[in-house]
DNA sequence: CATGAATGAGTTTTCATTCAT
DNA sequence: TATGAATGAAAACTCATTCAT
């Protein structure tokens, strides 16, 4: 049944990062980026508060890691994806909300965009930085699909921006939600129904006039 | 040209809770909830720290009655309106919006919305309190909404949950993105021509198939 | 009996600063700049470590402090005294060895330039200021009597800096041993003797030849 | 060109010690005793932090076996020199100072002297070490050739402490100096004429009345 | 009522030293 | 011998809160 092999020195070392990755994200999701402390950090990774510091220069560092390993990559996973897909943006925007959605449903996931938006004004590079490379690329490519079906005919001419920001808004108060309210709440709600509707009336929304379904 | 009767220390003693009170929303909106400083805050009201202590019994006790003060009026307000209004509620849900767009365009509204989730964690209290007096309030004042057009036909036959839901989410993303992105943004966009889009595409996809506009 | 006022608050407010200064001071003469920590100069001072930061926002600012208040005033005196002075060169150097010579007899005077040079890679800017402050002002000082006295024919033409550097160095030399050596000493000897001698030799070192005593 | 041959292993192992304090002397040069960490000496010797302590148990007994490999067999160059020559306590002062002038040059022996000042304080055992072992044989040294002097009636008959001591303070000074003040000065100076004046103004304050050069 | 000096717990970060490999 | 991952004791500095005046 040990399918592990013993923790030896090297495996741990190797192992490192990504376990404070995990205790880190833990941590934050459960106290905020402020209120965490790097003691807390090493404590649930099982480590010495020093021993952080071997592998991460500060606080900061470890939330851009954090970004850089669990969060972009998915980004970068829907480029991929759509790029490419040949299929048609109504269904590529489908395809989006369930990969978005899915992600979402992970409270390690869900919790990060709470914690920019809470410390964008304590910590600005960090801010800076997910807009860029989270929430630019990720609009780029939500814009992108909505350029190609209005030039299809497919999509009713829209300001993209606008319409991009339109389509991840109940995606993201669904993943705020979830980390700020459902821990509070008696009966939390699944995010699931409010996306599926959201996609029909959306979609419903965009089509062109006279447009087949 | 002065309309102020001076400050006389009756006239301020008067005031000092609300004093105060605008003190610490500039400070919060200025640096959020952990970083704004006791001291910040009776220096911009123009007092010393000790007599916050006076006023208030704490930083959240602070926040909480920023919130009794500037927020659930609003909503009692929206309330009323509503109340009274015999207006079709399509008609409704536009001045809704257009009176929480008003709302959330004052920095110093939106910035609220932005402190309760950064602060959840930390302050769960301060998180039911926000949860239940202003999201509940608010949402169930949507669903009446709703719930009123479609028993009359104007809307589809929809989940008013999930729906109210989707009414908001635009509006709240636009008063996070407001506080948290639009500091470092080079060219921050301004958030009437989302809001405005919302309506229409929403309004669009909840209209009943045959009901005439 | 009771001279001294009770403490009132006014009162120690007043005194607080000095009062640290001089905890600091023997701080670091019995520890070293580096090795002081703020608690040790906070508990000798009789307050907490945050009474510190309500005067001085960093140690190397209470280290400016005590420059200021104890070192450069001594080098204005000196100025001031030899400005006044009508007398022949020789008698100035004779005053000014006398008043260095009494001023580094205070280990807490003699202890300031150990700081100095011990810790001037550490702390640049404290080198900097130090250098500029009292090390060039008691120079360029030296360097104008000795400068009068060649131009008078009272003393032999000499590279002027070299011969202020000459001049200076057993009273360094002394105020350093005093502070490094003499506690592990155990017969530590007076630097009286060794500072009379040097004004001997070195003066008639100085003389023109043919100049008379 | 390669004359030194391949550090093997055996070859480096013989070595080490030697290359450990030789990177340390550098480093306590560049950054001083405290500010030097142990992992940048062994970066320094192109070996790992826990190399060091094979060979010495702290960084103190790094300093110590510094001083002793660097400076005391100096200190008994500088005896033996003495000893052997047969030469007139003038010209033995003259060679003197040419040797500590010389020595000193070398900013990682005039570094040795400030790293003792500096950490005096801290590591006391250090400082009565060199005081014992460099200061007190040096002295010795040095009041040993004024008593010929004085004796053979060349020089004239003064206290051979304090005079042994006015000998060495210009040239510890500007030790001192060069490792202190000399990286943040615009156009630090050459210590050489400085010391060659003093030899000038000393020899000839120490020389008998009567006597011939 | 108002003040603001004082407190001291709390947090990040550094680094000499240890020890399993 | 040699390594370098891990430790944990410091230490500077911050700030909500208290309380003597």
């Amino acid at each position: 049944m040990k399918t592990t092999p013993p923790p030896t020195r090297a495996r741990r070392k190797a192992d490192r990062p990504g376990e404070l990755l995990e205790a880190a994200l833990d941590t934050f999701v459960a106290k905020g980026f402020s209120a965490a402390r790097m003691e807390d950090i090493a404590a649930r990774a099982g480590v010495s508060k020093g021993t952080i510091y071997l592998y991460y220069p500060s606080k900061e560092a470890i939330f851009e890691a954090l970004v850089r390993r669990d969060i972009i990559p998915r980004v970068e996973a829907a480029e991929a994806m759509l790029a490419a897909s040949g299929a048609a943006p109504e269904l590529q925007l489908r395809h989006l909300l369930e990969f978005m959605g899915k992600a979402t449903a992970d409270p390690r996931v869900a919790a990060v965009p709470k914690l920019v938006l809470a410390e964008a004004g304590n910590f600005p590079e960090m801010a800076r930085f997910y807009r860029r490379e989270v929430v630019g690329r990720g609009l780029a490519l939500i814009e992108g699909i909505l350029r190609r079906g209005m030039e299809s005919g497919a999509f009713r001419p829209l300001d993209t921006r606008a319409t991009a920001r339109l389509f991840v808004a109940p995606i993201i108060l669904s993943a705020l939600w979830q980390t700020s309210f459902a821990p509070i709440e008696d009966a939390p709600e699944p995010p699931g129904p409010m996306l599926a509707l959201h996609l029909d009336l959306f979609l419903g929304a965009l089509r062109a006039e006279g447009a087949s379904r």
